[in-house]
DNA sequence: CATTGATATGAATCCTACG
DNA sequence: ACGTAGGATTCATATCAAT
């Protein structure tokens, strides 16, 4: 195996962000979250109904020459985001209507492979003070492969446990960070203009990480990333220039407590074991010429050798043959076929796992 | 005034989307909505879950040799719809992830200026059926000037007023195209594979157009853009390749029957008049020295003039009079004052409407 | 007629571990 | 790396038949 040295593991490396890109390794990342400068292009100042002066993103580091310069920035950290990611990691991008049309392109462009845009629909936006154009509510984020048809963790399982059970969509509701979890500086103002809410940051972790998976965040911030990153049992890398950003997110990230249970552990993502009939009849789970019922108990098939089942019509496979009588083309036969047991219906899906416990 | 022959308004041309664009004079249309292939990619049969084969996109003019034709294909017709359209006119382009960033990174280059990016989230998506994904349950559309600093027609009020008076969103929950309004073939089957729901552009164009402006869609398929056009009061232009497309939007449109209400013609969207407190004094609305209350009949400022009122500190406008009660920068002093007349209060707001109506 | 249940379908970049 | 067998996977609506 080869041992990567991965520098600054569970640190944050204050400096440039391509700079200190520049030092990781190549494929020794899991996963990518990076919230680049926007690109926002106010001009002069907004002010709120009220007349006070809206107080938005007016930073020196999201001012850029024109979109020629900011593309060319975005490509720079993005091929080196590309090269420390693992083959199968994934990274994720956020941005808005500013700026998230160029950062698409040039990811699509780079080769990534988009696997969702996600909207962050903002419960409690910023409203349009002047009423000149529909309320901005929403954030898009990328989520991309490395290139087409490479594999990536996506705890699917996890992400429909968390939404009700039912499958998870590419639109969230996601409130603004608000209220205590919104850092404060020495003066009592925000600490960081842009800063994420950390739910947001916690269904990305979940959804495309494991336990133990390195977790990249490029523009820093005030940590965010790292803080969740380490609650759930993730290593993370932090790369942000500014020093201040870096004091806070380090106080923020010591304060953290670790939470591991079944979401932060993939718990719900296991599969069921992988037995044949050919082992279970051997371990005597199932009797030669065994019959197969259905839920209701009626009569569908009888094992025929050791790998198939028989209706007298053919041999196939259970899942096959559960398809063919449901008249679909595909069925999951492990969870259609019933035994008999001291009299009593017993599904043979039972059996995978006795069988898996036992040997 | 420049007399313009425009062609084709109100009619379907069948035809290649540039060519027949190249017909239309320049800067003689109001608005555009674009739904232009997206270039979906798909290979092979997606079974659905009852094994079933996904009836999506399997069209020939979907497909594409690479990112760079499609790029192509794509500044071609934009180009065209931005030379078709009125300095203060608009355009809509829809697309999902496959290609709206192309076409947002495309438009930003052409010069056109993003007000918004609109999210229609799908109440009813088509499910993720393997599990490998966030279930994709929106499109983008791209609502663009014609240029930075352009400007454009917004009925805020409009969509303030469809939204339970509430600023409306850049997120929209709207169901698919299903039912009775999905056109159907002579085989029952579905006459276009990407059909957009009536609901969709009715709110674009009375968000975006008023009534007798003339919006032209490109890609016209089965003709939404026409039958919401022509339901509120508006022309169309309508450009579509595919002559069975073109026959079923023919007959659809005919059959539409036109709505004319506050929302159509932008009834809502009247501003008060404009007019001065000279006028009104001039006009016996308002006596000399009228005396100024707020909505409790607390004595606040005098008349001063015919101008601005003083509440003996200084003389200001009524707008800067209310706003320095109200500790504020800015406030309407037309709704803030009242007068008295017959021993009650009476808003002065009424008098500029009276004003208008009688003179 | 109201209710229930089975079936159909919608812009889709839709599997993966093992040999 | 590549082919193949095993087996995991769906939500909201509309329509229509059956009760």
């Amino acid at each position: 195996m080869n041992e990567l040295k991965i520098p600054f593991i569970n640190e944050i490396a204050q400096g440039d962000c391509v700079q200190v890109l520049s030092q990781i390794p190549s494929k020794s990342v899991d996963l990518i979250f990076a919230d680049p400068p926007y690109f926002m292009q106010t001009e002069g100042e907004l002010l709120r109904t009220s007349g006070e002066v809206f107080s938005g993103v007016t930073d020196e580091w999201d001012k850029f020459e024109n979109f020629q310069a900011y593309d060319e920035f975005c490509k720079l950290w993005l091929k080196e985001c590309q090269r420390v990611l693992k083959d199968n990691g994934s990274i994720w991008v956020i941005g808005s209507f500013q700026n998230i049309f160029r950062l698409g392109c040039l990811m699509q462009n780079l080769g990534f492979w988009i696997l969702n845009d996600v909207i962050w629909n903002k419960s409690n936006p910023v409203p349009n003070f002047k009423g000149t154009r529909f309320c901005n509510a929403h954030e898009t984020l990328l989520w991309c492969a490395k290139s087409k048809g490479a594999k990536y963790t996506f705890n699917y399982k996890t992400m429909k446990f968390l939404n009700a059970n039912k499958q998870e969509k590419s639109v969230w509701n996601i409130g603004l960070c608000i209220g205590n979890e919104r850092l404060k500086g020495v003066n009592g103002k925000k600490a960081h203009s842009t800063q994420k809410p950390e739910a947001l940051l916690e269904k990305i972790i979940l959804a495309s990480s494991k336990e133990g998976d390195l977790v990249l965040d490029p523009f820093f911030g005030t940590g965010t990333t790292g803080a969740v990153a380490k609650k759930f049992g993730r290593n993370y890398i932090g790369i942000e220039q500014n020093e201040s950003y870096v004091k806070v997110a380090k106080s923020r990230i010591e304060k953290v407590n670790i939470v591991r249970n079944e979401l932060s552990t993939g718990a719900l993502e296991s599969k069921p074991p992988r037995v044949s009939l050919k082992a279970l009849l051997k371990a005597g789970f199932l009797r030669e010429n065994e019959k197969f019922y259905n839920k209701k108990g009626e009569f569908i098939c009888t094992l025929d050798g050791d790998e198939k089942v028989s209706d007298k019509e053919e041999s196939l496979s259970i899942h096959k043959m559960a398809a063919k009588v449901l008249k679909k083309t595909n069925h999951n036969g492990w969870e259609y076929f019933y035994i008999l047991r001291e009299n009593a219906l017993s599904p043979i899906d039972e059996l995978r796992y006795k069988y898996n416990q036992f040997s």
